[in-house]
DNA sequence: CTAGGGTTAG
């Protein structure tokens, strides 16, 4: 962007003193009469009513009566009270009529008026044929623009104004900033702050209030802080927005002393303040802060009040309380979209917090659940909501329903929104399908270092290292800092390419040149590339120089490694270490005593066995899900659940056989998840969920489809060649995602590359 | 001034 043209700073730059606090001064010309009926009180009434008399008038009106412009200001002013576009309209039809658009006052309203009803069209059209331009009409042609999410537009009217000699006053300041503030345009907003300076005005409140939002949005908490300190009569806006400025910039705890603060000064607290501060409890999970909160909101009288409730509902679902937010939710006589997706984000975001696949699985579901309730009644999905949904079709494979929501943002004009685009990015991604997650991200205008993120962890996941990295180089040549979760994608590819001198290049480089410092995750890439090159000595040796206790991921890499090449010892040591640090986690000792039982270590196994029975340990519970169209099949262990049982069983039948022609073993013996008893995994009573799961899938979806599972552990190593088999046998690309990670079989290979963390 | 959205190895 350019730099400001001069803005007429050489003479002695004034603004216009009575045009700051009163843009259009309205107030005398209240209570006057209609020309037409002689009413002379219908501005106290409501709009409904003054406007039945305005058509009235309207009808009966004689185009020769004389009108005064201040007829006219104070119905507009109600139109842009009530937002209320088709009288504004209905008013405009009256002005034309009366001849009275000639008049400065009025059309100048109109510009307002039209503005703030949210047609730019008609606001800007307006405002080409005014007679004269002053402040108000600048000002009010771009706050239009800015409340209209068209920030650049704004700053193009702004630099317009200031080409033609015009004087900004504060608003104008304000708006300008708040442009500034959505577009990131931190250059200008600086400039403009400079402007500020110069004429002195950075303690009006108005002014004040806009540099401390500016500046948290541009993640500068401390200009914020220092901008807030300096206005010198600080209101409810200005208290709001230094909260939500420490809220958004990960300091919640401050926000709240300055609530604290606040609730000893004099202030009238507002529902704004209540919704920043419920969104801020969220951040803290502070419950209990978030309910006395709410409390505090209904004793000041704003019980019923729609974003309050819309906030503690969404505190309540990311606290866990299903119970209480369904019953807040019921409670609610109207409601808005945002309730729609702050129920719908509630679920999507349980998913992370779940402690097992299947309950995961669940919260999912209820997300979907909340989707559809939402377009069954009519409330048309938003930007909010359309990425939502995509987070949790990307957790849950489910691509079939990932591809209508595509459908939907197209329609909806949505596409090139940054973050429907990233969200569609990862439902591609994650749903096996790079070509179209790639597709997806060059249809993003703007990138940020999140989408350049999934995109190379997508790279990474598919097994793609040589892309992941060109993504990256892309990246840093396009000017984006990367930051540490940009690392962990890098280091992955370079993991996954066994790429050993790029990984501790790229490493170094985290550190030196990005200052980032690494983070336990870091190490397990490094480590895993170790692993997966079978130098373990070098991996252990690297778990000792951590600087702390290595993680229980850190274990099972070592383990599935030392599995994987033969070093028992070391695998036996890193199991138990992981022992130590997840001491009630069936899988865990699943894992141990698969690694026993093929050593045939009875002594082991049997020491093993008694421990999980000591521990009281519950079932390990192998569940798998195929989601096709928007029906959602289950598959467990033991044909305890399977659609179609009879059907799917002889097909898997039939398949085993047919995978022992080009040499399947079975290579493992295996606990299930019930019996102690030790059963071949071959033994055809005993299926793991996604071989069954893949019979139904094979069998009920279209050929030249790829069958898509979730499943809710690990995939154990049977199951993993079985697929990797058939997916060579049946030639149909097979996408497992399983709890650890994306399993992609294509022609007999999976794009782990046979480094998976199995069971 | 405000509630609701996208990235992470195994």
């Amino acid at each position: 962007m350019a730099s400001l043209p001069s803005i007429a700073v050489s003479g002695n730059p004034k603004l216009e003193p009575e045009l700051r606090r009163t843009p259009v001064p309205h107030e005398k010309s209240r209570n006057v009469s209609c020309p037409k009926c002689q009413s002379t009180t219908f501005l106290d009434a409501n709009l409904e009513r003054s406007l039945l008399i305005v058509r009235e008038a309207l009808s009966s009106f004689n185009e020769s009566t004389q009108v005064e412009s201040s007829f006219y200001v104070p119905l507009l002013q109600e139109c842009i009270e009530k937002r209320s576009m088709s009288n504004a309209q209905m008013v405009h039809a009256h002005i034309v009529k009366t001849g009275t658009h000639e008049d400065p006052f009025v059309m100048t309203t109109l510009v307002n008026a039209y503005a703030k009803c949210g047609y730019m069209e008609c606001s800007q059209k307006v405002f080409d044929r005014l007679p004269e331009r002053n402040v108000v009409s600048w000002t009010g042609l771009m706050t239009g623009y800015v409340h209209d999410s068209k920030p650049e537009v704004a700053i193009r009217v702004f630099l317009q104004m200031l080409e033609v000699g015009a004087y900004p006053n504060s608003y104008t300041f304000g708006t300008i900033l708040s442009a500034c503030s959505s577009m990131l345009h931190v250059k200008l907003g600086k400039q403009i702050h400079a402007y500020i300076i110069k004429y002195g005005i950075e303690s009006e409140t108005s002014i004040g209030n806009a540099l401390c939002s500016f500046y948290s949005k541009c993640r500068s908490l401390g200009s914020a802080v220092d901008a807030f300190r300096r206005i010198g009569d600080k209101d409810v806006i200005s208290w709001t927005a230094v909260i939500s400025a420490c809220s958004d910039n990960g300091e919640p705890e401050i926000g709240l002393r300055y609530f604290t603060e606040m609730l000893s000064e004099d202030v009238e607290l507002n529902e704004f303040t209540f919704t920043t501060i419920l969104s801020l409890c969220c951040g803290l999970r502070a419950l209990d802060v978030g309910r006395q909160t709410y409390s505090l909101s209904i004793k000041l009288g704003f019980q019923g009040n729609l974003p309050i409730k819309n906030s503690i509902m969404y505190l309540c679902l990311k606290c866990g309380l299903i119970d209480e937010a369904n019953r807040l939710f019921d409670e609610m006589d109207s409601i808005s979209s945002v309730t729609w997706n702050a129920l719908i984000a509630g679920h999507a975001q349980m998913m992370d917090l779940s402690k097992d696949e299947i309950s995961a699985h669940q919260s999912g579901s209820q997300a979907l659940d909340a989707f559809m309730k939402m377009h069954r009644s009519g409330t048309k999905p938003d930007l909010f909501t359309l990425s939502s949904v995509l987070s949790v079709c990307s957790r849950l494979v489910a691509l079939e329903q990932g591809e209508q929501v595509h459908a939907q943002t197209i329609k909806s004009g949505f596409l090139a929104d940054l973050i429907v685009g990233t969200a569609l990015v990862n439902t591609y991604s994650k749903c096996g399908d790079i070509n179209r997650a790639n597709k997806a991200f060059t249809e993003i205008q703007t990138r940020t270092v999140i989408s350049w993120t999934s995109m190379i962890a997508a790279f990474a996941q598919h097994g793609q290292p040589q892309q992941a990295l060109q993504q990256f180089e892309e990246m840093r040549l396009a000017g984006e800092k990367p930051n540490k979760v940009t690392f962990i994608g890098v280091l992955s590819a370079c993991s996954h390419a066994g790429m050993v001198d790029e990984a501790l290049r790229y490493f170094e480089m985290m550190k030196r040149t990005y200052e980032i410092k690494p983070i336990m995750e870091h190490y397990a890439c490094l480590i895993d590339m170790y692993v997966r090159l079978g130098r373990l000595e070098e991996a252990f040796d690297l778990t000792q120089k951590i600087g702390c206790e290595p993680n229980d991921v850190i274990w099972s890499i070592l383990i599935a490694g030392c599995r994987s090449h033969g070093n028992l010892e070391l695998g036996f040591y890193a199991a138990e270490e992981l022992l130590k640090l997840k001491p009630k986690d069936t899988p865990t000792y699943v894992m141990l005593l698969n690694m026993y039982l093929s050593a045939e270590r009875w002594q082991d196994v049997s020491r093993i066995r008694k421990m999980m029975k000591d521990e009281k340990l519950g079932k390990l519970q192998d569940w798998s899900w195929l989601t096709i169209k928007d029906k959602v099949y289950s598959f467990a262990v033991h044909n305890r659940s399977c659609p179609s049982k009879e059907e799917v069983e002889n097909y898997l039948g039939m398949l085993l056989n047919e995978v022992k022609h080009h040499g399947y073993r079975s290579q493992n013996l295996h606990v299930t998840d019930e019996e102690d008893e030790v059963e071949p995994l071959s033994s055809s009573a005993h299926h793991h969920s996604e071989k069954l799961a893949v019979a139904f899938g094979l069998l009920y979806t279209q050929k030249a489809m790829p069958v898509r599972i979730v499943k809710s552990i690990s995939m154990c190593r049977d199951c993993h060649s079985f697929i990797k088999l058939v997916s060579e046998m049946a030639a149909r690309e097979i996408i497992v995602r399983d709890s650890k990670r994306l399993h992609r079989f294509v022609n007999g290979h999976c794009c782990c590359g046979d480094f998976g963390n199995l069971l």
